[in-house]
DNA sequence: TTGTAAGCGTTATCAA
DNA sequence: TTGATAACGCTTACAA
């Protein structure tokens, strides 16, 4: 049994090049330590053999995997997709891989996740938002695993992060909508427990209408799972109140979307009849009908700084040092002043 | 140095539990091999100790990882996460892990994110499309890795696969826009080198134009990137013909999306001026106005049968059968029959 | 510049 | 039912 060995190991490479299994291994990790003609001999053999080394071997010996990990909530919607992809791809110049795992938004998931990224050996992890047992990050410690926080800046948590200011990002949308003169104010939302980033939104509407006078109590929320159909059943119930909101905001563009769609359903006009705006601006929102406004993330730069900032924490053992990034709005169509006419 | 061990191992365990290494080791896989009494001790250890197995170590003396990758073109869109999604559902269910990795649609990058997964250790393998390299294949044998094929049905091809006929659903949706009446055709697509899908896709037009005894070399088309923009351009690009179709067939949704925007910031009517439909019924083809005519693909079917048939390949040593899925026909708004007038 | 050999943390075989 | 112990494939002192 067996005799077929399916992959060629160090030692079948060593045999081949007529040399020791540590020259090989230095061809392989520090080429220039090695003579040249060396050097050609075993990257003749490696090619001919089709060598591959054994990740697992390579983990146990050198206790090290150049392998960051990521959990994020979904992998199933734009909101995540483009900062990973920057995050990736700043990771592979660097000669670093990245795993992918998701959390689907339950911290009990995350921390499984957590443990199997850390098991296999994950030299550093991001992950996103402030919100998480401290077992987690305990867990983290005693691994000597360093991880990042994105999506979220908060430099008084106790881990560093790369992101931006949620509460503030959305506090100057709400300045603008307040100005348009809306009054009766909505909100949808990602359920609010275990997710700092939709919280902070949330504080931001209500720092907004505190500062115009407002009692921010006022505002209806409503929270609800990420999605389409989620966004559209939230803001048709936001819309059944004796007196609908004239502003709905949303959490995030594809509950905004899920908003939009339901609108257009009921007959209503936006921003005509009510104004909607999401957070994020991902791609679908400027090809909603009407143009999405919404709060701008950099997405790509966060997602290449974070990457830079996890290395150096990983290979300069470095205490992790967090970098706030500035959100900006991007004015669509489907923010406009209220209806003047008054109907009741 | 080092004096702190950072995580405990099996042997820390071990001593902790007055065992040795082997039972605790049998009591983290087979469980009913050891007395109640030991488990219990050895469980008690672990928890205390906040003992994680190391992958590698595992992975090398197991020489298995229980572990399936993926590599899909982009995770950029949601083409395919839903059906990622689904797969990596179902592989969690039977206890195993999915690592993804992306090859952004480059036949080199996929042939190294192969490699990158077979070092990790991948039990087996999920791939987007038949088109490859033969030494990809031969690698995968080499190696004595299973590969599945998705997305694309040929039961003809070197690996077995799990999807649908991409030249059978886009003729039958072509069937129907001939129907209407339309005769001036053009067809938005992803490159086709490389890329069975999309070029399964052209056929289908161009069977059901021969179908309806129309010369098939009369179809325009555009080969282009993914994305938004770049769909809008070849809309743009195909349009400006002198005597432009009545009719632009789009290989996949987001292309489709990016033609309405240019459709619509050119103040072309869709349908009414000309029609416009996509492939794969993602989420924005609901949300888009008007609404997508497009194939719908059973994407959460095709993950789960998927993740079913590799798990067989790896566990039973199966060759691996072929699955052919149905698509089928979304009717919305964007394909209505051509305009009556004759302008020139 | 190269080789020898001692780990790295598991699993699994064989004995007890 | 449990324990020794030999792999597994690699990296890295240390020696030559």
């Amino acid at each position: 049994m067996r005799e077929n060995r399916a992959s060629p190991t160090l030692e079948d490479v060593a045999r081949a090049a007529g040399v020791s299994t540590a020259t090989v291994s230095r061809v392989l990790n520090y080429p220039d330590k090695v003579a040249g003609a060396t050097r050609e001999k075993v990257r003749h053999a490696v090619h001919e053999l089709g060598y591959l080394p054994h990740f697992g071997a390579r983990a146990m010996a050198a206790n090290r995997t150049r392998t960051i990990g990521a959990i994020i909530p979904t992998m199933e919607n734009a909101i995540f997709a483009r900062g990973i992809q920057a995050f990736q791809e700043a990771l592979h110049d660097r000669g670093y891989t990245l795993l992918v795992a998701s959390s689907s938004y339950s911290a009990a998931l995350e921390e499984e996740q957590v443990r199997a990224l850390v098991a296999r050996g994950a030299d550093g992890l991001l992950l996103i938002g402030h919100d998480r047992d401290p077992a987690v990050t305990a867990f983290l410690e005693r691994h000597r695993v360093p991880a990042l926080v994105s999506w979220s800046f908060d430099p008084a948590a106790r881990l560093p992060s790369v992101g931006f200011d949620n509460i503030a990002a959305m506090q100057a949308l709400a300045r603008e909508a307040l100005a348009l003169g809306h009054r009766r104010l909505a909100l949808v939302t990602a359920p609010l427990a275990a997710n700092d980033r939709a919280r902070g939104r949330v504080e931001g509407v209500r720092r907004a209408m505190r500062e115009a006078g407002l009692a921010s109590d006022a505002l209806e929320i409503v929270e609800t799972a990420y999605g389409l159909e989620t966004g559209a059943a939230a803001f048709r119930q936001v819309m059944a109140a004796p007196v609908p909101p004239t502003m709905v905001f949303c959490g995030n563009d594809v509950l905004a979307m899920g908003a939009l769609m339901a609108a257009r359903a009921a007959g209503l006009d936006v921003p005509g009849d009510v104004s909607v705006t999401g957070f994020d601006d991902i791609d679908l929102a400027r090809v909603a009908v009407p143009g999405l406004t919404t709060v701008h993330v950099p997405h790509r730069l966060m997602g290449a700084t974070a990457a830079r900032s996890i290395i150096a924490m990983v290979e300069e053992d470095q205490a992790g040092e967090s970098l706030q990034l500035e959100t900006d709005l991007r004015w669509r169509d489907s923010l406009a002043p209220p209806p003047t006419t008054r109907r009741d």
